[in-house]
DNA sequence: ATAAGCCGTATTGTATAGTGATACATGAGA
DNA sequence: TCTCATGTATCACTATACAATACGGCTTAT
């Protein structure tokens, strides 16, 4: 009768009340960030009832603050602490923080870890500087993959057939002007990515930002994440870029293999 | 039936569903990284065919990694989403961050933002530097808030009396040989940061670690959070810290009020 | 002023969906 | 080879989540 039919379609395991607490939870996002009743009604596709009682549920188990005279729900500080036990669960960000402190000590420029997850990358280091604007310096955000130095430098290392599909596939979201959504022009530049061992891109989220990404390798096979550097144009043209950033770039994401 | 029968007392919005699947996801946490169903069922106390149940669905959900071989859960990359939601949630992280990276660059040394969330304190931004030790690098974690520099820093902020009530109540929990559990030598301690308009411990959390922590005011009454520095008792004497840090750490808590 | 909407909250009969017990499968250790 | 612990699958039962609806407070329009 829904549209969930497909998905639910007899997985005995399946507890619908559950997913449909976390759907809750996932309404909220960089652009709702206070959520009504009435709004998370329409975000999630819910009933009236339904949202009522997992919304009660969820304040009543400290997943949700709720603003007692707007009624409106909103995050809690629960989430920050499943972002605590994330961290320690990850043995690739222990490994990776200390280099990338280094990194960003020693180019003085924002610096950040990202990782595959699907078809987007997610950030989950990020070390800032103060130009840096707010999207950019908090952990967690998503980005198309294939739209990024970051994720093409992985797709790099993948099994050639495979990266062509991701290629083919995935989504890519334009956010500037210049963004390129042509996917042979991304084939190329992840080939490229392949023989330097780093991949650039310019204006791709900003225009006037140079982003540059170099590998972690895992023991063998795909990259397991990648080091990311965003600089602006005007400061550092090909040579600086040559000389000053990609040595310490490539020399951070090659010690972290472990 | 069960122990939860005092809570649980007849709220008709109260879904037990979605609250055993929360209690599946705390149930990782730092020392819990990558759970079996017989873990979970421990931690949480459920039955093992809930377990199975909820956890099966978070993972069907994308809340729970699973590994194929190990058959064991793990947090997944939407927990870091969350968190993500949680910044963009909380208005204060936006004015605070590019203060507290300015403050880092001064000072050089670690720089966190704590709040008060019950009776602990949380830190949401964390500015950690290479000397800093994995648990201080990473955001969401939680300590007794009277044991810190920056959970004394605030409650100097707050009506007297309930300040004393919190200080009387709220736990402790010793991490060094040194941790102060004496609830009078707290309550001196918050009274003297309430005159200094700062907070300042020593070997509370780590031996030789000196913490300092100044209050991010609102628009009136309480403090909202705190601006808290850690720095190495071998590297700062008294006076470093009077001439070098506090001006600095000061300058930036006053400025985030907005 | 009054009415009309909208929204959050409370209530209730009903059947569906989650429950818990149990059985089965697999792999590790003794 | 046996035993035990653990993960997975199945199933009858009924407790529990469900959707509909009613109520009351607040805002907006007329």
């Amino acid at each position: 009768m829904s549209e969930m039919s497909s998905e639910t379609k007899k997985d005995p395991l399946f507890t619908g009340t559950l997913a449909k607490g976390i759907r809750i939870l996932r309404a909220f996002d960089e652009q709702n960030v206070r959520l009504s009743l009435a709004e998370l009604v329409q975000r999630t596709g819910l009933e009236k009832s339904a949202v009522q009682r997992l919304a009660h549920t969820l304040h009543r188990e400290g997943m949700l603050n709720k603003d007692p005279v707007t009624r409106r729900f909103s995050p809690s500080h629960a989430w920050l602490e499943l972002a605590y036990a994330y961290y320690w669960s990850d043995p690739l960000i222990a490994r990776a923080l200390p280099r990338l402190i280094g990194l960003s000590r020693t180019i003085g420029e924002t610096v950040n870890l990202a990782q595959m997850s699907g078809d987007h990358i997610i950030y989950s280091l990020r070390l800032p500087n103060q130009r840096t604007h707010f999207a950019a310096s908090i952990v967690g955000r998503r980005l198309p993959a294939i739209a990024t130095a970051a994720g093409r430098v992985m797709l790099s290392t993948w099994p050639e057939a495979e990266a062509d599909r991701a290629i083919d596939l995935w989504p890519i979201a334009p956010m500037t002007p210049k963004t390129v959504t042509d996917r042979d022009q991304i084939r190329a530049d992840v080939r490229l990515a392949a023989q330097n061992g780093y991949a650039m891109t310019r204006n791709q989220m900003i225009l006037n930002e140079v982003s540059i990404a170099a590998p972690v390798h895992g023991v063998a096979g795909p990259a397991e994440a990648a080091v990311q550097v965003s600089l602006s144009a005007h400061s550092y043209d090909e040579t600086r870029i040559q000389e000053e950033i990609l040595p310490a770039l490539l020399d951070t994401a090659n010690g972290i293999l472990a």
